[in-house]
DNA sequence: GATTTAAGTCAACAGTCCTGACATATTTTG
DNA sequence: CAAAATATGTCAGGACTGTTGACTTAAATC
């Protein structure tokens, strides 16, 4: 059922015994790949953040602005899950410095689409080609034919607002 | 060589050129796979945390306590990489709530060896379990034989130094 | 015209991280 | 043994990111 083994038999109370154990070390050994590998992940990309005195929270904005079609203020809330005023904190600067513009909606002018400026556009670049090398060296590292047991799973952590989420985004691009 | 074809012949200049390609699509996707992950995996710690008015921090050096052994303040610097003021600070709050206790290192007494009380314990317990039950639900939805392709990947992502320092702690415990 | 919605703003507070400086106890070293 | 190094603790102060709650403005909708 689990595996593709045709099952001649059902497994015995031990075999299973020892399928949900390793099932439980494996998922302990995950909880700390999980911190350090985010923490190096992220680690790439605050590197370039410092010299330009942002934090993660611009890295985020810019991303989600950046990688997106008409975003608006409220997407954005939507996407980053945090409120109205931690979010205004890091946009006030991300167009105090240029880096992001807004423009009033064309189809319902309450809105404010926000894009990147060529600036913006340029410091996103270089924070995604920093983690994208990272995350290409370690697929060819770890041999090419596993990035799709790595996708799979990581799917799966996600809850299903943020699959879905993440689909959506990915078929609007 | 990267996918499992008979390569009978060399890789023509336009087949090299797409499988760089989609290596970089795929790191493209990763980028956000690690953020709503990564995000999801930390909800379900926070969640508890939230209930006892600790936050992430606490987390970590709780995590790290509990599962090291003849864990000193040192250690966990080292494997937080934070400074010494802020593990102060948390471990004070940890020590005051009676949840992490000290005593003076037996070799060096200058060492202040920490642990866990009960209490300090069944929270860790509580923390692992949320997590560790999010991660058998994954490994079990994407398919229990995608978790090596998973896990190689993880670890190819860490650095040198984190990378050590997991096999470091698989292999004491 | 009244209500709802999108966005911006003010004030205040909390958690977590940082730097730099300095104190104490203990171990190691010359 | 005295001096230097190490492990820990602590003080002061600053930065960033997140929170809640209340209020305003402008535009869309009913």
């Amino acid at each position: 059922m689990s595996d593709n083994a045709p099952d001649a038999d059902a497994p015995t109370a031990s075999e299973s015994l020892r399928r949900v154990a390793s099932l439980d070390s494996a998922a302990n050994e995950a909880i700390e790949l999980m911190f350090f590998a985010y923490r190096d992940f992220t680690d790439v990309a605050d590197r370039i953040l410092e010299q330009h005195d942002l934090g993660r929270a611009h890295h985020r904005a810019l991303y989600f602005v950046g990688t997106g079609q008409d975003v608006t203020v409220g997407h954005l809330l939507d996407t980053l899950n945090i409120t109205k005023q931690s979010l205004a904190r890091v946009l006030r600067r991300l167009i105090d410095l240029g880096l992001v513009v807004q423009e009033v909606g064309a189809v319902d002018r309450r809105q404010r689409l926000l894009r990147l400026s060529g600036e913006g556009d340029s410091l996103l670049q270089e924070l995604i080609d920093a983690q994208r090398h990272l995350l290409r060296e370690a697929f060819t590292e770890a041999g090419t034919e596993r990035i799709e047991g790595f996708r799979r799973v990581m799917l799966a952590i996600m809850n299903e607002e943020d699959s879905a989420r993440f689909n959506r985004r990915k078929r609007t691009r």
